[in-house]
DNA sequence: TTTACGATTGACTAATCACTCCACAAAAGT
DNA sequence: ACTTTTGTGGAGTGATTAGTCAATCGTAAA
């Protein structure tokens, strides 16, 4: 009965729906089940709110792939493990997914804070740059591998859902997906 | 002086800055320079308009790409065309770019006709089809090389966007990019 | 000159919005 | 027991919104 995570939860399924303009912070309320009041006692502004959801988010996200790493596995391992917990993640998260998408291509992103940003990626990037000096991963920036890699799971997570394949054939789809990707980048 | 083509560009404009719901129709009238009322003269809803400058939009760009078109050429150079004219627009129109991509992550995206979307991807879908047939390009759904591809190219211009590397530097990068992707998908 | 008609205006409206205010309730400290 | 802090509700507010409308303007055919 955590009543900050109730207004959360509703704002992303009504943000997804009607987008961030289009729903009104007493929808917001409405379907989380507190007042109009609540809702501006936990955030003092609907930005805040916006902001808040998505550190929220994103935390969730990076967590459940930093949770997912092993000792004693080679790099293209570890990596494999990260990419399929970001993808599975999506596919089992359609909702929180849509979500970073709305918003990493709307104004609110430039609300977040370029430091907030670094620690959400920190772990990855140093992943990538110790891969990339023991000549596994291509010299390239790592900003663009990282870049490259983010879009190339978004694509896939976009086919993946517009096209609504069997579950063996989309186990198929991303390992033949994954060694597209390492291909292209080792 | 044609009305329309003003307020489509104004609404472009504050659309990047402010977000569809963030952007009241009154501003648009304002910054386009006509009367609210002509605005819902040329677009019976708000809706209407945002629909209006998708289409618009999509339609400059996929007429971009297909004017480049050349005969008698490689599959591989017709391909690299068609690539880097869609980089170098999305690269010179980085307002119109990033439009597209907050009008694709959006609601909004629910509303435009299937038909619309397939007219405007037909003639790409077909090529990569045949480049799939003659064995150049990998035995894959074409929807997916097709989303792998746009979301390559998604990635490369956000990261060229977010750091500033000159001309040169840019030019490397973008063949770098090239090579990848086509390695990738052959 | 007259008629006709789309283009254009800007004041107007009904609805909606983000946000405030205050009363009260439940803990939590002392 | 008493005071303070924190949580909660919901009516209320002024500003803003999408969209309307009756009135003009420009112009071209009759």
């Amino acid at each position: 009965m955590d009543k900050q995570e109730q207004i959360l939860n509703a704002a992303l399924k009504l943000f997804v729906e009607f987008g961030f303009h289009g729903t009104p912070t007493s929808k917001i309320a409405q379907e989380a089940g507190v007042s109009n009041g609540t809702l501006f006692h936990y955030y003092k502004t609907k930005d805040e709110l916006v902001l808040a959801l998505f550190i929220h988010i994103k935390t969730k996200l990076t967590g459940c792939i930093d949770n997912s790493r092993v000792e004693d596995e080679t790099i293209k391992a570890s990596f494999k493990r990260m990419y399929l917990s970001s993808l599975y993640w999506a596919i089992g998260n359609p909702i929180e997914f849509r979500f970073t998408q709305q918003f990493h291509t709307s104004p609110y992103l430039s609300m977040v804070s370029h430091e907030e940003i670094l620690k959400q990626t920190r772990y990855l990037m140093d992943f990538m740059q110790e891969a990339i000096h023991a000549r596994v991963l291509k010299s390239l920036p790592v900003d663009l591998l990282f870049t490259l890699i983010s879009s190339h799971i978004f694509g896939i997570n976009e086919y993946l859902i517009a096209s609504n394949v069997d579950e063996q054939k989309q186990k198929e789809i991303i390992d033949q997906s994954f060694d597209l990707i390492w291909d292209m980048i080792t």
